[in-house]
DNA sequence: CTTAAGGTAGACAGACCTGTCTGGTAATGT
DNA sequence: ACATTACCAGACAGGTCTGTCTACCTTAAG
């Protein structure tokens, strides 16, 4: 499986069809609720198709989280004069996408209540993303010289968290305040 | 049905068995992951007795749900001669809890995470309960006089859910200490 | 031209799911 | 004495789950 090979059939419109339907079902029904057929269905793909790409079907919910992480890696652009404005952006983004339609709280955090086992490579997946949001928090604190930015780091790691599921279970628009308000009591705080 | 009925019988062995069987179950390993099969051989119980005391299986989650959240309130009694103490013993309490063995997250958001829909009973038992938490912090809040109750009770809540989602994903013991140091961040940059 | 890869359609196996039903036992309150 | 209630054992129905398999089609590279 060479660089050439990888980069000449990047994706086949089979495979494609079956992530975009499992994410979407996966994320809004939940992952043990969606059953194989339902996705083979919804993606107009036939079932040897399915498993030709996905051996098993924790490889399709390890995909589908491994993209969303992605895709959340690429929209994440921290914007802002100070480092303050810089991290609130970060929270204030997350917030403004858990008000549009369709939000039902973190895919990565829903999927962790669904696989017990740490070290299940869901998890792992789920570990990853999280390591990654800690790891720009605590990038954004050094650059600036915070005092105490390991501690503060994991506190926002919490603070997002926090964002998700109360967006999720209450009112969105409300979480997206308040959590931008506590992240700059936290950094306050220090 | 009437209260004299409701004392004589306040709960019968197989019930019970039921209950606890099933609670271990689902926090353990999920809901939708544990049969009614699997709770009736541990809770060793014939089906038609499953059956007589719960018409369905989310009447059976409803009651888990249920239950929890009235030992979780039994058992929260904030301490302390400060409101900021008071309040803080009760998170630094649930991350106690949290570092015990066989912590896995909230029962009440891992719940949350495979029921989509918001008006389901189940739901509205995660939403009680949350709602339960909001109260008791506003009013502990209110009572010493805090200048933006309504708001800051709600971040509270936003911090419940960040502790006990950290305490489940990550170091339970670095979630308490954060917790807390957070709430008194909270706290004081009112 | 041949071969390989990707695709379709759908039957099939074997397990597990919820929920119902039959039939019988034991205790208890009236 | 009688009716109700709780409980047990387990068969059963109808559906869904994951995953395998057969059989055939199409396209493109070597």
């Amino acid at each position: 499986m060479s660089i050439t090979e990888v980069r000449r059939r990047p994706e086949s419109p089979a495979r494609r069809r079956v992530l975009d339907a499992a994410s979407a079902l996966f994320y809004a029904e939940g992952i043990h609720a969606v059953g194989i057929d339902r996705v083979i269905a919804e993606a107009a793909v036939a079932k040897a198709t399915f498993y030709h790409h996905f051996p098993a079907k924790d490889d399709l919910v390890r995909a589908y989280l491994e993209e969303q992480s992605d895709i959340i890696k690429r929209a994440t652009a921290p914007a802002g004069d100070t480092y303050e404005e810089r991290i609130v952006s970060v929270f204030d983004a997350m917030g403004e996408y858990a008000c549009g339609p369709g939000f039902r709280g973190c895919a990565f955090l829903n999927a962790a209540a669904e696989y017990p086992d740490p070290d299940h490579p869901v998890r792992r997946v789920v570990a990853a993303h999280r390591a990654w949001f800690r790891g720009l928090m605590e990038d954004l604190l050094t650059a600036a010289r915070h005092p105490d930015a390991e501690r503060t780091a994991t506190m926002l790691l919490m603070l997002r968290d926090a964002l998700v599921v109360a967006a999720g279970l209450d009112d969105p628009a409300e979480a997206r305040v308040l959590a931008c308000d506590a992240v700059r009591r936290v950094l306050k705080g220090a």
